[in-house]
RNA sequence: CGGGGAGUAGCGCAGCCCGGUAGCGCAUCUGCUUUGGGAGCAGAGGGUCGCAGGUUCGAAUCCUGUCUCCCCGACCA
């Protein structure tokens, strides 16, 4: 039994769907805005996205890839031109009908019939059509190629279940959108990117993924081959947090992008597109986060380091305040992680002890707390978000020098930064099953009742067509889903667990979000 | 989109069955006390009861519709 109070009303380990709603409102992540799936992301949430779009974008930018924008509508008659592409999003679309609104004659509004559209207009769901579209006029000579670009925007999907973060009907990404001169070339920019969206979930994001390809039921429609990196969630669900695809020569047969070789022929172009969301965050949330809210990797923490003076509302104060704005001037000053330490004055009334809650909520990953007596001995109380309690139930406060607290703050922000994903990591690999050898097994080690239900990497034969679909069925009856064939698992040994032939390679099994 | 549950103050809830002045806890504000770690006491402010119709002398409460959220399913780059 533990005497603990924690900052949250939900464990984990009681209601892991519940926690996860309390995590984002506790946090002040994000809130309800009254239209279905759409999500209001409060400061708090969208400085953690700001922060791992800038760190994102650098890694795009260092690889020449150019940002663009690109219109939030598309004429319906540019997105039937791919088959397999319409198939895949024709059921979710938001269509833009009408130009113009006009009184009901009781009060209220009305799209007006005289000012129906010509041609209805979708709000994207992706923007491989309407960029396709681009590229087949930007692109005319081998010299055009690669063309590499890329664009930070909204998308919409309407989806029928949405939660906070992981699945919105509108959502925030970055797509990235290439048109190369061969299949090796655009193949090429596939796994870069995917190595791309791997180091920055691991070194930013501090979450250990698992790179790979998925499999034919899994691409994205109409790509020639969709891969993807995973995270697992600590209920043991399958997240993909990042795709990358090779769309062939499909889309660019379908906009017309065509380049004049050097021998004067007429090719097509090899396409490629990539995508990280805001589901990212709902990742963060359910990787690190704990009993006591957020736990926000210092890399993408809007405010590495919360200061909050103990005042009094006595004559006190202001040199109380004096002293903590030159703390935090000197760990402004200080860089960690390859950035200026981000530190926050929070030196609104009220007492220190009650606001310290929310900053532990949110996930701040230092709370420093500083009382007139600290300031008297050079002092400041550390309390770090990663490791909060003591054995007996207690903040665990690191009372030290004001300078040895400077001094070691950049290292200290890299070690919880390192800490997090060593957690992750570590929770992860203890929780993939690599030696299951029969189907039954498989279904075994799925039905046994355990918090962490992970994953399992099996043999398989890699079927596909009309006898992938009959493996898949017999997976969806299990609630499992095939998630990638690990670019790093070993070598295929022993039968297909589902087919019983020859293994050829090794594939990821899992409940997923 | 199918089945189930829910919407009352910023948050969590009671009241509804059986119609009759809108309640509790936390939070907020004020005062006093307290002051090394999530303070105590007293007082105060804050709600067209999701929205729209209907029944009724009278609706948070009964009826109809609708919107939103949650859970299960189907769907899902």
């Amino acid at each position: 039994m533990s005497a603990i109070r924690h900052a949250l009303s939900i464990k984990r380990q009681d209601d892991f769907a519940q926690w996860y709603q309390e995590v984002v409102a506790a946090a002040d992540m994000a809130e309800e805005s009254g239209v279905r799936g759409c999500m209001v992301i409060k400061p708090w949430g969208y400085g953690i996205w700001e922060r791992m779009q800038r760190l994102l974008d650098a890694r795009i930018k260092a690889a020449g890839v150019q940002n663009a924008y690109f219109p939030l509508f598309i004429p319906l008659g540019n997105f039937v031109r791919e088959a397999a592409h319409v198939e895949g999003f024709a059921k979710e679309m938001a269509v833009v009908t009408h130009h113009r609104l006009i009184s009901d004659g009781k009060g209220g509004l009305i799209p007006d019939p005289e000012a129906k559209l010509e041609e209805p207009l979708i709000v994207r769901p992706t923007s491989e059509t309407i960029i396709g579209d681009a590229m087949s006029r930007w692109v005319q000579s081998w010299r055009d190629l690669p063309l590499l670009l890329n664009q930070w925007a909204n998308v919409v999907r309407w989806e029928m279940r949405t939660r906070m973060f992981l699945r919105t009907s509108e959502f925030l990404w970055q797509e990235g959108h290439t048109a190369h001169a061969t299949r090796d070339d655009a193949r090429a920019e596939t796994m870069r990117a995917l190595e791309m969206y791997r180091a920055f979930a691991e070194d930013d994001l501090s979450l250990p993924v698992i790179a790979g390809e998925k499999p034919e039921n899994e691409r994205f429609p109409g790509a020639a081959e969709t891969w993807s990196i995973e995270a697992m969630m600590q209920d043991g669900k399958a997240l993909q947090a990042g795709t990358s695809h090779y769309l062939g020569t499909s889309f660019a047969e379908a906009a017309g992008i065509r380049y004049q070789d050097r021998e004067g022929g007429q090719q097509l172009a090899h396409t490629t597109s990539w995508g990280v969301s805001t589901r990212m965050v709902g990742a963060l949330i359910m990787t690190h986060g704990d009993d006591d809210g957020l736990r926000v990797p210092p890399a993408v923490a809007p405010q590495q380091i919360v200061i909050l003076p103990m005042l009094r509302e006595d004559d006190g104060d202001a040199a109380l305040l004096a002293y903590c704005e030159a703390l935090r001037a000197s760990l402004a000053g200080q860089t960690a992680l390859g950035e200026p330490i981000r530190v926050l004055l929070d030196s609104r009334p009220g007492k220190a002890a009650a606001r310290r809650w929310d900053w532990v909520r949110r996930g701040a990953p230092l709370i420093v707390e500083v009382g007139p007596r600290d300031m008297t001995e050079g002092k400041v109380a550390v309390l770090r978000r990663d490791r909060l309690w003591t054995e007996a139930g207690k903040p665990d406060f690191a009372f030290m020098p004001r300078e040895s607290f400077v001094a070691e703050a950049a290292i200290t922000l890299a070690s919880i930064q390192q800490g997090l994903h060593a957690e992750a990591h570590a929770r992860r690999e203890a929780n993939v099953e690599r030696g299951i050898a029969s189907f039954e097994a498989l279904a075994d080690f799925f039905a046994a009742d355990k918090r962490y239900p992970g994953w399992a990497e099996v043999p398989w034969a890699r079927p596909t067509g009309a006898a992938l679909d009959a493996v898949v069925e017999r997976l969806k009856a299990l609630k499992l889903t095939f998630r990638n064939v690990p670019l790093g698992a070993g070598p295929a040994e022993g039968a297909c667990l589902f087919t019983g032939e020859p293994a050829v390679e090794r594939i990821l099994v899992a409940r997923a979000y």
